[in-house]
DNA sequence: TATAATAATGAAAGCGCTTACATTTTTCAA
DNA sequence: TTGAAAAATGTAAGCGCTTTCATTATTATA
């Protein structure tokens, strides 16, 4: 015991309200009240408490704060892979709005190689959080059924389930756009770049896409699809974009302009039509800082609102749970740049 | 009480390891051993708790774990502003590494508005994590003493503190690199498309930057280094690059190539020499992916590597305190491409 | 079959805090 | 001054787990 003393004395830290309460000559539920600033401190004690605990480096343990008030204040961020440029930018707006307010951010990566239902299912066992923002985590109907069952707030984004609040972007009506846009320009032969067809997002652009042929009477040929062969990222990348384009140039000449499914694969594809010596104008989709800098045409998608909306929605939900359920849907909205000069 | 119960029921959730263990004929601490792997559990009741679990849906909370082991089983990465690129590179490392291990990972972002050791300090106090990655946070010397004695592994990125295990990069040799490289190919006017001044690795880079000068024995000038006016994001951003590379071009015409401080200030420079119509050799920094797709010149910082490097370094720490304090220091590689042709 | 080992389980004491309720102190009107 | 109301503080019972140590069941050994 004594040891122990020692060691706390040296190192300085690892104390507990007890100490506090002791040193200040007060008891624990005074040090508990300073530090969740209760009115019915008196200024002096409130004082007194603040000074030691400055001193000796104490502040309430995260754990047993939760346990006991059965509070986290913290806020989990549900993605898939952190590091790409929508992740990215949804979470930049998260931040902005969480700046403002009290939570902690613990942000979960669901790894590819495990279930991501499971690994979603966990998050919510856990209890480690108030709410939830899950960020295009797409899955079943009936698992997200399974999910509503542990009755914590959640808010979905860039997904749909009637369940819980949503904040999306219309994907189809962004790719509706583009591909209108090319075609109304004269140009018959449009193609999509696109990345993993088994991919949400672009299960809905390829809507879109087809539904500008119909809407201009063009005819459509499944030819037009193209995606490069690279997997990572879902094909969301520069790579994925080159390869594509490289196709398009090679195996589908006939082809006059394209939509790409976002603006990073426009990026391999600008640089691919640059190798190849050729050039067709191209629409991006997401504009990022960068494509305004690249003179890329492309669809905007409101990525740091989305995220800012969301975490002010959770945090609607949080203080109001039973606050009607709520699906907003962002209209995408194209941006003309050099590239479809 | 009977009101609670049927809730519980209902909403099948929020069930404790005490109805688990009665449901199951066992006790508390039963359960707790087969939720925590122990050995000595035999199948037969392991399975019996397993199956109860499954079936009300339950999981160890968080925050009791964390408090009766006084383990958390979290690593906190400590960050200045999410949404960069340097930063979501090297968090792509650290969960790369982290995927197979057991820890959560927890994101906490320094507020600009905020003290930042006041809110670094903060982190360590709350104790709710194992360890922490501190990514571009700089310190006062007496600040960093300050926070050793909470006695929590840390490991710094991009920072350095002979306290503290780091992995960092030398940014004045790559600088230095770049410069010289510029310089011996018979320029003699080579320019500095700086950031923030007051940013610590502009700092260094400005040392390599003077330090090409001088070792080739060429004239420098102050003149020679030029930032942009816009501060957001401490200037690494493409409107950064763009304002300054102006400057260049109508302030600075002799200025007959140009180190850029970053690849995304570099994009902006691109689109202002393109603007002005103008072209000279550039050389950027950090060799981000787009810097390939873009013929982009550049000094290779391995940003992945770092974060997975750092957080090995860490869990080595956390399972071992006593090991030695280890400073990692990469050397930055110049990767020649399109625009410095 | 008896006994010693060994494996499986349980009882109970915390972990460091919050908070309802009880108690003491202070304030202030009469 | 006095007493009631208000403010400040204290007491103690948890929160949901882990873990030590004691106890009981099982297995192996002779």
């Amino acid at each position: 015991m004594k040891g122990i003393c020692v060691f706390k004395y040296i190192l300085n830290l690892a104390s507990t309200i007890y100490d506090i309460a002791e040193k200040a000559g007060v008891s624990i539920a005074t040090v508990s009240r300073v530090f969740n600033q209760r009115e019915n401190v008196s200024e002096r004690t409130r004082k007194k408490v603040m000074d030691i605990a400055e001193k000796v480096g104490y502040h309430p343990q995260a754990n047993a704060q939760g346990l006991a008030s059965r509070k986290t204040n913290t806020i989990t961020v549900v993605v898939p892979v952190i590091s790409n440029y929508f992740f990215m930018e949804v979470l930049g707006g998260i931040q902005d709005k969480l700046n403002s307010y009290d939570y902690e951010l613990t942000i979960f990566n669901i790894s590819p190689s495990k279930n991501t239902f499971d690994q979603v299912e966990h998050v919510l066992k856990r209890r480690a959080s108030e709410g939830c923002l899950f960020i295009s985590i797409h899955l079943e109907q009936e698992e997200w059924n399974l999910l509503e069952k542990y009755n914590i707030p959640i808010t979905l984004i860039d997904e749909y389930f009637d369940g819980f609040d949503s904040v999306s972007v219309d994907n189809s009506e962004g790719a509706f756009r583009a591909t209108k846009y090319l075609l109304d320009r004269g140009l018959d032969r449009v193609a999509m770049l696109s990345a993993l067809i088994t991919s949400k997002p672009i299960q809905s652009r390829i809507k879109g896409f087809k539904k500008a042929y119909e809407v201009t009477g063009k005819k459509f040929s499944n030819s037009y699809i193209v995606a490069g062969d690279s997997t990572y990222r879902d094909g969301f990348t520069e790579r994925g974009g080159y390869e594509a384009m490289i196709k398009i140039l090679t195996i589908n000449p006939e082809i006059q302009a394209c939509f790409c499914a976002s603006d990073i694969q426009a990026v391999g594809a600008l640089k691919a039509m640059q190798d190849m010596n050729k050039s067709i104008p191209i629409i991006g989709y997401d504009d990022i800082e960068l494509a305004e800098y690249m003179g890329l045409s492309t669809i905007r998608q409101p990525m740091r609102d989305m995220g800012f909306f969301a975490t002010q929605n959770l945090i609607e939900r949080i203080e109001n749970p039973k606050k009607a359920v709520s699906q907003t849907v962002y209209t995408p909205e194209l941006i003309l740049r050099d590239s479809t000069e």
